[in-house]
RNA sequence: GACUUGGUAGCUCAGCUGGUAGAGCACAUCCCUUUUAAGGAUGGGGUCCUGGGUUCGAGCCCCAGCCAAGUCACCA
């Protein structure tokens, strides 16, 4: 160190406590940089003229332009030698390689802005901007000659490094839960996870055109609801103060949704955050996306050629093909896609036709088969297991099963033809539920019955039976027209277009236990109240000690030595302490 | 919730029957200097997830716990 003041000696090394050793060079190094009048993090606007994409994209074609660049972005990688050096430089949309030459960074006698500040205070992972022009080099790699630069973002963490060649990837920063807990890093060195989040967005766009191009309003409906409905699911609860009452975190938006259906729109739809109190898994976060669509007028066999044309436009919009790879299959949102009844495709799979059984026939049908019933299922809630157990996962291709048992579905209205049923539909495609969809039920007795129907399975066990909303009640008996209704799963859908094997890796920050922090901070107040001086606490906790308590009955001579070894060790500028204060201390600690 | 696997340096990972903690990258100092997962030399860097136990001795064996991933169950 050169020239530092004490001042910063004393915080770079209280740090150093704590702190990796490559923490503290870019601590130095920070400070070396404020010595040197650089502002590590300056405030004023830096205006790029470009961006890296466009240079890799248009330069080949015309070699005289892009003679005059500004650009901006992190450093990714370094190659110095003596008088000329390169660099990786990754802006939003890119990467790029930057060729740094002593005389042209510094054409006067002082060279500090490359020798000591480029080469030796600038990091990997620092971001900068650049001017400069764009070339060729012996290679044929194309790269920004700088001929200026600027220091715009200190980074004090060191970046994990990947690097790559002829595809091969090294050293990839792959764990999952450093990935989804530090998302940045991940967004950082994965280019292909940004691309995946683009995607997402993109999805959610088409969606969001095709309905906007159907003149359908795109609304926004509580979260916070007193009764929660619209789904069978064990909701998030939580709490008003000022009105003293219990709220629920939506488990779904149907019921509102349907409400301004009543209130006169043609078309109402909402992507929406829904909660759910249940478990977790690649295929399950406690809040998801799902956009609900309510149309007036119209029917569930309207809604199943609607669905196929929004996903289908969805597809092309983000691949140009209807053909999109999904793990080692290919799956075609082609129009039409296949449709089977919840029995035709029972039948279609098991080869039993269930469709004019009863309870009890049904239920030795299913333990036949294999599939595990409890005593609580009723006829409808078979017919699931069946289905979930021997058919869903087992399509693969986009598919439409319809008309399921009316029991499971309390908001659907009656099928037209089929007693038992109702006019209800699901897009399954690669072995999962992608959407669900009825032609509502507007009758407001037979909702009012169903509703019934549910509190009886509530009074049974169910922990996710429905519970009555009678203010939603109050609303259809006002009278609701004939609609569909539809709920898609985006993030769901998203896996599928993402070709992306777990939930997570479509949400940015999928929901995580809690990282066990470090308690050494708060801890520290012991140490002091005990009168132990505050700049010796992170020395004990370096130590081994922790708190106090860990302190008590510890030998007086070992802790002397071990904390005047690190004061030692790491140069600190604080006196040491005289064996007897040590002493002192430990008799307060026990 | 059950089962399986894993947690070792900033990152990716080795680590023998239980015997003084290793490599590559990154970092530091130096050499070369239009290189490209740069090369060479030297060096620093560790709570082996946590807590107990067995043992003369534990990264390794046993028990308990924490975190994650995979599979299964439930839910979208």
């Amino acid at each position: 160190m050169k020239g530092n003041s004490g001042v910063k000696n004393d915080f770079i090394y209280s740090m150093a406590l704590q702190l990796s050793e490559q923490e503290i060079i870019r601590r130095e190094a920070l400070a070396e940089l404020q010595e040197l009048g650089i502002n590590p993090y300056p405030a004023e606007e830096y205006t790029t003229n470009t961006t890296i994409k466009d240079i890799l994209t248009y330069y080949p074609e015309d070699e005289s332009s892009f003679q005059d660049v500004v650009i901006a972005g992190r450093i990714m990688g370094r190659r110095i030698m003596g008088s000329a050096s390169f660099a990786e430089l990754q802006d939003s949309t890119g990467r790029i390689q930057l060729y740094f030459n002593r005389d042209e960074i510094c054409p006067g006698e002082d060279k500090t802005m490359y020798n000591t500040v480029f080469k030796r205070l600038l990091d990997i992972g620092d971001i900068i901007g650049v001017k400069g022009y764009v070339f060729v080099t012996r290679m044929g790699e194309t790269t920004v000659h700088v001929k200026e630069y600027k220091l715009l973002t200190k980074s004090l963490r060191p970046l994990p490094v990947v690097k790559e060649k002829d595809g091969q990837v090294y050293d990839a920063f792959k764990d999952p839960e450093q990935r989804y807990r530090q998302r940045y890093l991940d967004l950082i060195v994965n280019p292909d996870v940004r691309d995946t989040f683009r995607q997402r967005a993109l999805m959610i766009q088409s969606m969001r055109n095709f309905l906007l191009s159907k003149e359908y309003l795109e609304v926004e409906t509580p979260v916070l609801q007193p009764i929660y409905g619209g789904a069978a699911a064990r909701p998030f609860k939580t709490y008003h103060n000022t009105l003293d009452t219990t709220l629920y975190l939506r488990i779904a938006n149907e019921l509102y949704l349907k409400r301004l259906i009543v209130g006169g729109y043609d078309g109402v739809f909402e992507f929406a955050k829904d909660f759910r109190n249940e478990g977790m898994s690649r295929f399950h976060n406690p809040e998801f996306t799902q956009m609900e669509l309510y149309v007036a007028y119209k029917d569930y066999k309207w809604m199943m050629n609607t669905v196929e044309e929004m996903v289908e436009k969805i597809a092309l919009d983000l691949h140009g093909t209807t053909a999109v790879k999904v793990g080692d299959k290919k799956i075609d949102f082609k129009r039409p896609w296949k449709r089977f009844t919840m029995y035709g495709a029972i039948e279609h799979f098991t080869g039993v036709d269930v469709s004019e059984m009863d309870e009890a026939q049904m239920r030795k049908a299913a333990l036949d088969m294999g599939v595990e019933l409890d005593e609580t299922m009723g006829r409808g809630k078979i017919i699931d297991e069946i289905f979930g157990e021997k058919c869903e996962g087992k399509l693969i291709q986009p598919t439409f099963i319809t008309d399921y048992p009316v029991e499971m579905s309390p908001l659907a209205k009656k099928h037209r033809e089929l007693p038992g049923l109702v006019e209800r539909f699901e897009a399954i495609c690669n072995g999962k539920e992608i959407c669900n969809s009825f032609s509502e039920l507007n009758d407001p007795v037979d909702q009012r019955s169903r509703f019934e129907e549910q509190i009886e399975l509530g009074r049974r066990g169910d922990p996710e039976a429905m519970v009555l909303d009678e203010d939603f009640l109050r609303a259809i008996e006002h009278g609701m027209p004939p609609t569909a209704g539809l709920g898609i799963g985006i993030d769901r859908l998203g896996m599928i277009m993402t070709n992306s094997n777990s939930i997570q890796d479509v949400l940015f920050f999928p929901q995580m236990r809690p990282e066990k922090s470090s308690s050494a901070e708060s801890e520290g107040d012991d140490f002091i109240n005990a009168g132990i001086p505050a700049e010796w606490v992170p020395v004990f906790q370096k130590s081994g000690y922790p708190n106090l308590e860990s302190l008590k009955g510890a030998n007086a001579n070992k802790v002397f030595n071990q904390l005047c070894g690190l004061r030692k060790k790491l140069k600190l500028t604080l006196s040491a302490p005289k064996p007897e204060d040590v002493k002192e201390w430990i008799e307060k600690a026990g």
